[in-house]
DNA sequence: GCCCCGCATATTTTT
DNA sequence: TATGCGGGGC
């Protein structure tokens, strides 16, 4: 069994530790992903059968390649495996089982843009406000909700989300999550929760469902464990339950997605669920050089909440980080392009090296810009996507309705898509139908000469024929291939005519982007490469291509051409690249602005920081912007206190560190010209600190009426002293800030002048 | 029913 | 800045 050989020690413990629970706590770069794949190999080796072995991940690229090098070592059989991503498995599970909650096998997907169009309507017909209950705020309560398992009776109940709903001027929020699963129901349609949701109900009222998955996996791993949620974690631990054979993988210093309810609670819910874990702690970084580990170490330890762990490496100390230090975000993307060009002629890196990761989407403008003048190929991971565009959309609907005519939200997208007479006073007739007669659009429109409605004939007409297009459609379902049921449909429906006539710039690029997706779907009929399940590759259906696109996330689109990688740092977890660029290194923009109101969400971002250093192997740099263009205007920005925490001698510091402004400069944002910003001299240790010259005085014998300067509050005058010896107490009216109280044990003040 | 224009609105991350 | 929505006019 040589493969065991190319592990090191404790990697090849967790390999071996094939019964009872195991947590794997690995840190970045230290083979993770090597251990998953050489253990689910082991147990093939072992004679476990694949079809009895569950792993999931969170992106299908992970699960694709974990299923291609596990073919490597173990064969074929890997493709019996059952790896994939959370949504894809579940989805999976629930078009065989879903009948017993009601579901149809061949329900719809429902990705955020549809659940929002159908928050959007509803809140319109509920007629409170769509001001105040905006779709996306709305649709994230709801999503919170289902990822604690809250059904919408519950929420309405559950105080705290009441009092919360109410405080924020929406009490009506968890009647419109009732009305939204009634109509997402309806509609035989799963949102992306309700792939989690769902599964969770099916496990729990259909024993005998229980029973049968429980038998099937006698071995459950989860992969990037630290980023599951409440619903995640329940399913998998039912999941478990009988055999108890659970690893589960993941670094708690890399969770990023608490925001979207990922919960490291999940790991000590883990700890107390199975007391006889093993807890294996992969350590070693094989990935970056020693400076990038000791920075990516020295950074996460400001964190307080985190297991304990040390990551080290033998590799070589390497090149030093550099910081860029630049004007503007134009600048900035010129200087991150000139190291880049540079990089590429001296060193010889490939553009596939290099990645240049953000905070936001925005950021990747001005580099673009930069990048396409010096001619310098690109790729961008993250932002609208492909899938998010109308014409691809609106396909996707035509394309859904014909396997799901139930499906309310691809329905109101395309019926009168191209223009063919139903406008929207007949939809909002159909819709009051629906109403009136309880039943759904489809069978209104299926029946809609019928004299009770009192529709125009030419309207009746106009339904008929489109009721009549996509029920022919339906009908070669089983007989043809995804794309050829799309090829045919592109025309039928007028949408291929409509785009090709369209001559505009904007036209032409929509006709060339519906064509690339004709094209995605000829792909998909062709491949035969192993899907995220393998049992699905044979698959070609529409169905089956619908289910696998609607769950596309970003990573799975990266290939590797020759080009330099552009992603947001949440995109590039799990990536590695030899040379990253970690641009806009800003205060408020990487740690967000949003970030400032908690410690939680402040940690968060600086486990966000550690994931984006953390993703480099060879070299990496990082860039600030004094200056940076936003909402149409310029505003001025400050390196960020992330830089602060980096060692300074890995440091190499580019360019000209300015003297920070005063915090009112800082909370106005400005469109200035930086004739009151001077160099400053560097500071050995503390390069980025609030203001490297500030140096604290004695301040045991202050004075009433002394002016003195603090390092966040600015410049101010003594009112009062209070109190004696060490517990003197100081009332400071700062002239930007206004009137602070501070102890002076622990006040930095610097005293300007005796007053 | 369609189209156009003007105003508002947004910018954190996404399975 | 850029996009998207709604209202109003044709």
């Amino acid at each position: 069994m040589s493969y065991l050989d190319e592990l090191n020690d404790i990697q090849r413990q967790a390999v071996e530790h094939i019964s009872g629970p195991a947590m794997i706590i690995a840190g970045p770069g230290s083979g993770k992903t090597r251990v998953l794949t050489y253990r689910i190999a082991h147990l093939m080796e072992l004679d476990i059968d694949p079809f009895n072995i569950l792993a999931l991940t969170f992106t299908n690229k992970a699960a694709k390649e974990m299923t291609k090098r596990i073919e490597k070592i173990a064969g074929n059989d890997a493709r019996n495996l059952f790896i994939g991503t959370f949504h894809s498995v579940f989805a999976r599970l629930l078009r065989n089982d879903g009948d017993k909650l009601g579901y149809p096998s061949n329900f719809s997907i429902y990705d955020t843009q549809d659940s929002r169009n159908l928050i959007k309507t509803i809140v319109k017909e509920m007629g409170v406000g769509t001001d105040l209950y905006k779709p996306n705020m709305v649709h994230n309560r709801i999503s919170n909700a289902k990822n604690m398992l809250l059904t919408p009776m519950a929420y309405i109940q559950h105080p705290d989300l009441r009092i919360a709903d109410e405080m924020s001027g929406r009490p009506k929020t968890g009647e419109i999550y009732l009305e939204y699963n009634k109509r997402c129901f309806r509609s035989g349609a799963m949102d992306f929760d309700d792939l989690l949701f769902q599964m969770y109900q099916l496990l729990v009222k259909f024993p005998e469902v229980l029973g049968r998955y429980q038998k099937q996996f006698q071995f459950v791993m989860v992969d990037e464990f630290q980023d599951t949620n409440v619903a995640q974690y329940a399913i998998v631990k039912k999941l478990a339950e009988q055999h108890r054979n659970i690893s589960v993988v993941g670094d708690d210093a890399q969770s990023i997605y608490a925001f979207r309810g990922a919960t490291i609670e999940n790991i000590l819910n883990f700890q107390n669920d199975y007391k006889e874990l093993k807890v294996f702690k992969l350590e070693q970084n094989y990935r970056s050089t020693k400076s990038i580990v000791d920075v990516a170490n020295q950074l996460i330890k400001k964190n307080t909440n985190q297991l304990d762990k040390t990551i080290w490496t033998e590799n070589p100390k390497g090149d030093a980080i550099k910081v860029f230090c630049t004007d503007s975000d134009n600048d900035e993307a010129k200087k991150v392009v000139d190291s880049i060009f540079e990089e590429t002629l001296r060193y010889h890196y490939q553009y596939s090296d290099i990645a240049i990761l953000y905070r936001t989407n925005a950021q990747s403008r001005a580099m673009e810009d930069a990048l396409r003048i010096k001619n310098i190929p690109y790729k961008i991971y993250s932002g609208t996507s492909f899938y998010d565009r109308k014409e691809v959309k609106d396909m996707l609907a035509y394309l859904k309705l014909v396997v799901n005519h139930k499906d309310e939200v691809a329905l109101e997208r395309i019926i009168n898509y191209p223009t063919r007479g139903i406008g929207k006073t007949t939809w909002q007739k159909c819709v009051l139908l629906t109403k009136q007669y309880d039943t759904t659009l489809w069978e209104i429109l299926s029946d809609i000469d019928r004299p009770e409605y009192k529709l125009k004939k030419r309207v009746q007409k106009a339904i008929t024929d489109f009721v009549t297009m996509i029920k022919s459609f339906a009908s070669l379902l089983d007989k043809k291939n995804a794309y050829e049921v799309a090829a045919d449909l592109a025309k039928a429906s007028g949408m291929l005519p409509k785009l090709y006539d369209d001559k505009t710039v904007e036209g032409v690029s929509r006709y060339d982007n519906f064509q690339a997706l004709l094209n995605s779907i000829k792909e998909f009929v062709e491949s035969d490469e192993v899907g995220t399940l393998g049992a699905d590759a044979e698959d070609k259906s529409l169905g089956s291509y619908l289910q696998q696109v609607m769950l596309i996330t970003n990573q799975d689109k990266i290939q590797g051409d020759n080009t330099i990688s552009m992603m947001t740092v949440h995109t590039a977890k799990g990536l590695e690249y030899p040379l990253v660029y970690v641009v806009g290194m800003e205060e408020d923009l990487f740690p967000s602005k949003m970030a400032r109101s908690s410690r939680d969400a402040l940690e968060e971002e600086r486990r966000l920081f550690y994931v984006a250093v953390t993703r480099a192997e060879k070299k990496l740099r990082l860039s600030f912007a004094y200056r940076r263009f936003k909402f149409g205007e310029y505003i001025t920005c400050h390196p960020s206190s992330f830089l602060a925490d980096l060692p300074a001698q890995h440091l190499e510091i580019v360019g000209k560190i300015r003297k920070p402004q005063s915090a009112y400069a800082r909370s106005n944002k400005t469109t200035t010209s930086n004739h009151n910003l001077k160099p400053i001299q560097k500071e050995k240790n503390i390069p980025f600190s609030n203001d490297p010259n500030f140096h604290p005085d004695d301040v045991s014998k202050i004075t009433v009426g002394e002016k003195v300067r603090h390092q966040r509050f600015g410049t101010g005058t003594v009112l009062d002293i209070e109190g004696a010896g060490k517990d003197k107490i100081a009332t400071i009216a700062f002239s930007e800030t206004g009137q602070k109280r501070i102890l002076l044990k622990f006040a930095k003040l610097q005293i300007i002048s005796n007053g």
